[in-house]
DNA sequence: TTGCTTACGTGACCTACATCACATTCTAAA
DNA sequence: TTTAGAATGTGATGTAGGTCACGTAAGCAA
């Protein structure tokens, strides 16, 4: 399926469109191609977009000292994107977001998105939705934070994406558990 | 001043109201008053409301096997608070809120919030503005649980809410930091 | 093929923090 | 004013997970 349709998909579970309406949301969104490890934003940049992803799997990450990298989000079809503290506060960029396989996304300026959101107030109402459904997945992993040891935390994540186990490589998942890889090695050969 | 001004305020830094528009708006939220102690949500209701902090201190938090408290957050005046994931989806509360303080707060429920949400575009925009900000400021914390210790955490925190430090027991500031109480002691005596 | 880089496993040791135990305040109700 | 219950400090000890070190295997470019 093409990405046009995939995102039409998306926002019509959440509101109802005409054509017209949709065509003129869509066309506020552009196409984009990576590959595996190309860089969309990087710690410093401007950040004027957000991003959805159509295929392929991104990670939002940052990097402390850098040394140490911790994972924010894995990106999968259908989820969004982006610095949203630097793109809503017009700052740098302190995250960054890259591709761990080849991916196509459709990105949209915040100014388009602020615009389309004050003109279709369906559209507010859908990135309204999207980002309650984003307060509180990520309220939901502060608290397995703090409740939950390395262990949980790893059952946890591949219950929910059972996919990740064989997509990205295991140091990856260790720095979104917040663990060191030796650690995640040790936790699963128990297991 | 009054919730009703407070609210108000609150309101048009976001975005602008008519009297007429804020009257009405005003009209679906109603004042309560508590105690300090007083439970607001408590694991296992039904939630239907959220609420908006005119005065006094809330805490929002999860009680692990019935013995471990974490802090989800400390709200205070013009902070939201609620448990959202059972709010948005219709289930049953898996967290609880009470008062750290007398409190005085306005409540609105989720059905009243969507109803002004979608006759008010102005609203809307004004809820998904709050919404983006939490979404912020949770992810700035998962990224602090993740990469500080509990010492800079706690540095952190107090940097954030100077208030904190008399208003709150230190058994409370503990749960929000994720560490027992002994080791919070242990951290502020060394410094 | 050869080499080079990245991924991954595993042992030895270290550290931040939890847990338990007990003493000392503070506070609010009787 | 008395007193029971919270809140807080502090020592002794246990443990999850980090760090360092080294080895093997797998992918990839020349």
């Amino acid at each position: 399926m093409e990405a046009k349709e995939i995102l039409r998909q998306y926002i019509s579970k959440i509101v109802l469109l005409s054509d017209e309406q949709f065509e003129y949301v869509f066309s506020h969104f552009k196409p984009l191609t990576f590959k595996k490890g190309q860089v969309i934003i990087s710690e410093g940049d401007q950040v004027d977009c957000e991003y959805f992803v159509v295929s392929g799997c991104l990670k939002t990450f940052f990097i402390n000292d850098e040394i140490k990298m911790y994972i924010l989000q894995f990106s999968m079809p259908t989820w969004w994107t982006s610095d949203y503290n630097a793109l809503y506060n017009d700052t740098k960029a302190t995250i960054n977001v890259d591709c761990i396989t080849d991916a196509e996304v459709l990105c949209i300026s915040n100014k388009d998105r602020e615009k389309i959101c004050s003109e279709i107030h369906q559209i507010e109402h859908f990135f309204r939705w999207r980002t309650n459904k984003g307060y509180v997945a990520s309220q939901k992993r502060l608290l397995s934070f703090m409740n939950n040891d390395a262990k949980k935390r790893y059952e946890e994540l591949l219950a929910l994406y059972p996919q990740l186990y064989n997509l990205v490589p295991k140091h990856l998942i260790a720095a979104y558990l917040g663990v060191s890889r030796e650690t995640l090695s040790r936790l699963y050969s128990s297991h």
